[in-house]
DNA sequence: GTCTATACGGAGATAGAC
DNA sequence: GTCTATCTCCGTATAGAC
């Protein structure tokens, strides 16, 4: 039983990986179609398995939408480590990298950000699953912000969650706008409004006030 | 037939209502539960009617939903017309009044507006009536800001349609986000997040270039 | 215009053999 | 662990009376 087999595929192994399968399928066909649009059916036909396997593995299909939504770890973890690589470094260094990197985040977890964005809005259970993607993102984002107000690189008194929820929105809405086009459109849409962003971010709107007059 | 009746309600007016009445019954329901999750006969009995009648009006429950979706020119008129009443003031002037108004908008329009975001995100079909609030609504704001970078106010070489694009997202997102708080609550934070938001935005981030030292 | 009655299919879920 | 078979209910939609 215990021995190191040459393919270390124990039951309880090929149970997990048949598990994480099915996970990942229907969190692909509910950012599709959404959860109430998908049968149990079509998740084990596009799995390749019976209905009844489903029900082995979730007792109901509402289990399996929340097991769906506990991977939300993955995205969270991925933004945080780009933002502590980031630490100490001056914004306007870091802060195009970080940002394009969130946007590529998004674009990879693609499925799972979908699924929790549109399901959080009729599932009162997967609205505190979006809200703590949202708030742990603009949790982290905020600290680094203030911590390049107290070394002088940011404004005093600059509102830093207000503008770390602005990032993530603009983020989400950028991808929700742009989630049909090709790859590299996408790479190269991706880098001209996150940096548009940036630079309008960092140095404001207004005309400068003209001391030097021509 | 054509004469000016004390009380003017026609068959065919009294007609109009009631399919106004499920229309929006139904635009409720689909916002809250999901278009999906919501069967005709529920929709019926919030309307308090018979199902059958549900189908006397619309042949099929998707086309309910277009009809649903079909409301959408009432919100666009209500921006657009924010917009045409800010033309060539000033914008640290009026940008306050007309993001707090699209603010409002979005919130007296939620139904509308959480059912186009959700459904628009499975069905392609509503994907296009999302996308044209969306380019609608941030065409109007990029022609206004572009008139006050011609009028000098705004920084030339400004992100327009960018910056129009992120207040778009960050309203979105903050009506998403807080969509379950109170009357007074959620003014309150609605009058300081655009306040922040604009602040930012005018101002840009860094801290001022230090040509008069302390 | 509105209701009653009903057809029909597909949904989620269970039992039990292998 | 996986499949076959089956149950039950509820969904959309229709027909026809009033």
């Amino acid at each position: 039983m215990t021995n190191h087999d040459p393919l270390p595929l124990t039951r309880r192994d090929k149970a997990d990986l048949r598990r994480q399968e099915i996970i990942e399928v229907a969190t692909s066909l509910f950012a599709q179609r959404g959860f109430a649009a998908t049968s149990t059916k079509r998740i084990a036909q596009e799995v390749g398995v019976t209905e009844g396997l489903i029900f082995h593995y979730f007792p109901t299909k509402s289990e399996l939408l929340r097991a769906a939504a506990r991977q939300r770890s993955g995205f969270v973890g991925e933004v945080q480590e780009l933002l502590a690589e980031a630490a100490d470094q001056p914004a306007r260094k870091v802060l195009p990298h970080v940002v394009l990197g969130w946007t590529e985040a998004v674009h990879r977890q693609s499925d799972l950000i979908r699924m929790l964005l549109v399901e959080s809005q009729t599932n009162p259970e997967l609205d505190g699953a979006f809200r703590t993607v949202m708030g742990d993102t603009v949790e982290a984002m905020t600290e680094y912000l203030e911590s390049r107000v107290a070394a002088g690189e940011l404004r005093q008194g600059l509102a830093t969650r207000t503008s770390a929820m602005m990032f993530f929105s603009s983020l989400l809405l950028f991808f929700l706008a742009n989630r049909s086009v090709s790859r590299e459109q996408w790479l190269q849409r991706a880098d001209a409004f996150t940096s548009e962003l940036l630079r309008t971010w960092f140095e404001g709107a207004l005309a400068p006030t003209d001391t030097t007059s021509t």
